[in-house]
RNA sequence: GGUCGGUUCGUCUAACGGUUAGGACUCAAGAUUUUCAUUCUUGCAAUAGGGGUUCGAUUCCCCUACCGACUACCA
């Protein structure tokens, strides 16, 4: 067994967008099966027509595209099935709708040995059996005791079994669950774990009604059938472990049975219960690594549409629930599949923080260089309104490369700097009573006259000077003008930014005079001047 | 209600049964700076409670509390 080829899938359910936890358990598996040089599979658990949501798969597709998790075997974006170089796709197809009638025979399989039986009960008799027994508060299972009682091929007569299974189309198999059994069950997460079968229900494995195998059937047979070695998925299904432990032993598969291993959920960053879609939109973050907008029109935000890069949502999904043991917080792809182990994934669920992500995001924007950065800000910059064809890419470019430690996100730039593109149309109140004292007023008359006679090497006139070169200098005249006179340096450079930024707050003087010329600074004065 | 899982600073987490219980985020203070931000330094802050076992429990066992998942002809 340790000599297979690791195998690992993530099956989402196309009912919806994949959120968050998904994202990480699907990266989980990725990362498990890259470090054993294995295959990651995706494949499609659409079982459930009644849910089917159409462009959820498109979706989940296109997510883990972004994030970088590549599947080696399943559906691309395109619906077409992923090829391994190596060998053609023996395992396809990968979507469960199309594999439906490879169920009903491994069902049936069950019913001849003993493990299954055909239930005739309709939902609606079910239904009223449960309300009975709640209004007696007691809870009703279809198990060993019940199924007794119940109409089923257990309990009717051959030929009336026979009848119902040809005539009646509303049937359905279900697993036959031993009496006073215990399951001993191992989890790679979370050790050893027993359960007697005696809480466990006679779980429905497959539906006449539309032909179809439930979750546990279907999921079972293809973790077979695909050679899956490690079921790598979320806390939610450890109540159906058992059953799928006894299906494994049913079918005669615990040969190659996979090992299992039970991630814990992702949590509301406040309150309780786990983390969900409408706590996005609540708490001001996003859910969904993309923007979705949902067949009714509503729509959620998504990280990426936020500003987030994907390694930055990968690092910080990696982190929620593992560590490497050492203090490094920040990985690259590569590094995490080096050093993944579901040995150092924690049992208990993590709770998802807002402000820790941001700081992710503000590391690997400080990764990115000042060309990467102006790539990304001259879009936004269009879009308010500014005309970039004015100015030169080295412009944006050195301007982002000075600018970047302020911002966790491209996003924030404008704020930070629309100032270098656009003159101020008014002047903080605050700041306009701290610094514009008639003393203060009267320096600045002189100051501005100083610049104006300065020799200025400014970005337009730089020439092959570099900037640094051109700030010093053009710093270097105007402390030592305002040293020489005995000014008080904060007064009057703190009255100057107000000028030009319109708050006492921002950037380097002698910066913003290098970006945006000594004309325009001199023109910004005045119309300081004027408005004060 | 039943079954299963979980519980270390506010949050994410570290700690062969022996540490002043460590780091990161957040927050606060100080330093640097022409302001803001950055950076640097410092600080605040935790083993859910009770019993065992042990020379010694965050760590092992039991009980309680709390949290969560599941309890569908959904996944």
């Amino acid at each position: 067994m340790s000599e297979r080829k690791r195998r690992v899938r993530f099956a989402p359910s196309p009912t919806g967008p994949l959120h968050m936890g998904g994202v990480r358990t699907a990266l989980y598996n990725y990362l498990y099966a890259k470090q054993a040089g294995g295959d990651f599979i995706i494949r499609i658990e659409d079982t459930d027509s009644q849910r089917f949501v159409p462009g959820a798969e498109k979706y989940i597709i296109d997510s883990l595209n972004w994030c970088g998790i590549i599947p080696d075997e399943g559906v691309d974006a395109q619906g077409n099935v992923v090829e391994t170089p190596s060998e053609r796709h023996p395992h396809a197809p990968y979507r469960q709708s199309q594999r439906k009638p490879i169920y009903r025979g491994y069902a049936e399989q069950l019913i001849a040995n003993g493990y299954a039986y055909y239930a005739f009960d309709t939902a609606e008799e079910l239904d009223a059996r449960r309300k009975e027994a709640e209004a007696n508060k007691q809870t009703f299972i279809y198990n060993y005791q019940t199924r007794k009682e119940l109409k089923n091929s257990l309990t009717l007569p051959e030929d009336e079994v026979k009848r119902l299974i040809e005539t009646t189309t509303n049937w359905t198999i279900r697993f036959k669950n031993p009496e006073n059994e215990i399951v001993k069950m191992d989890d790679l997460i979370r050790g050893h774990i027993e359960v007697n079968t005696n809480t466990i229900d006679d779980k429905v494995l497959w539906k006449r009604a539309d032909e179809l195998p439930t979750y546990h059937l279907a999921n079972i047979v293809d973790d077979h059938l695909m050679e899956i070695t490690e079921v790598i998925r979320g806390e939610e299904w450890l109540p159906s472990l058992p059953l799928h432990y006894m299906l494994y032993k049913a079918f005669g598969w615990t040969d190659t049975q996979p090992r299992f291993a039970h991630l814990s959920l992702l949590l509301k960053p406040d309150g309780k219960g786990k983390l969900s879609k409408r706590d996005g939109d609540r708490l001001g973050f996003p859910v969904f690594p993309l923007r979705w907008v949902n067949p009714e029109g509503e729509v959620s935000r998504g990280y990426r549409e936020d500003g987030y890069y994907p390694q930055a949502f990968v690092n910080l999904l990696a982190l929620l629930g593992w560590n490497p043991g050492t203090e490094q917080e920040l990985f690259t792809m590569d590094e995490l599949v080096q050093a993944f182990s579901l040995e150092r994934v924690i049992k208990s669920g993590a709770r998802f923080n807002a402000d820790k992500a941001k700081w992710f995001n503000q590391e690997y924007l400080r990764k990115q260089t000042d060309a990467q950065l102006a790539e990304q800000f001259i879009p936004i910059l269009a879009e308010k309104g500014v005309d970039t064809s004015k100015y030169p890419f080295a412009f944006v470019e050195q301007l982002c490369g000075l600018i970047k430690e302020r911002a966790h996100f491209v996003a924030d730039f404008w704020d930070i700097c629309s100032y270098f593109f656009i003159a101020p149309t008014s002047y903080a109140e605050n700041d306009v009573k701290k610094f514009c004292t008639p003393e203060t007023m009267e320096i600045i008359k002189k100051v501005k006259e100083f610049i104006g006679n300065m020799e200025i090497k400014e970005f337009a006139t730089a020439g092959d000077t570099s900037k640094a070169e051109c700030v010093q200098a053009i710093e270097e005249k105007l402390t030592g003008y305002i040293k020489e006179n005995e000014w008080k340096m904060g007064a009057v450079m703190n009255t100057l930014r107000l000028f030009f930024v319109g708050q006492a707050k921002g950037l380097g003087i002698a910066d913003i005079i290098y970006f945006v010329g000594k004309e325009e600074a001199l023109r910004r004065i005045n119309a300081g001047e004027n408005a004060v």
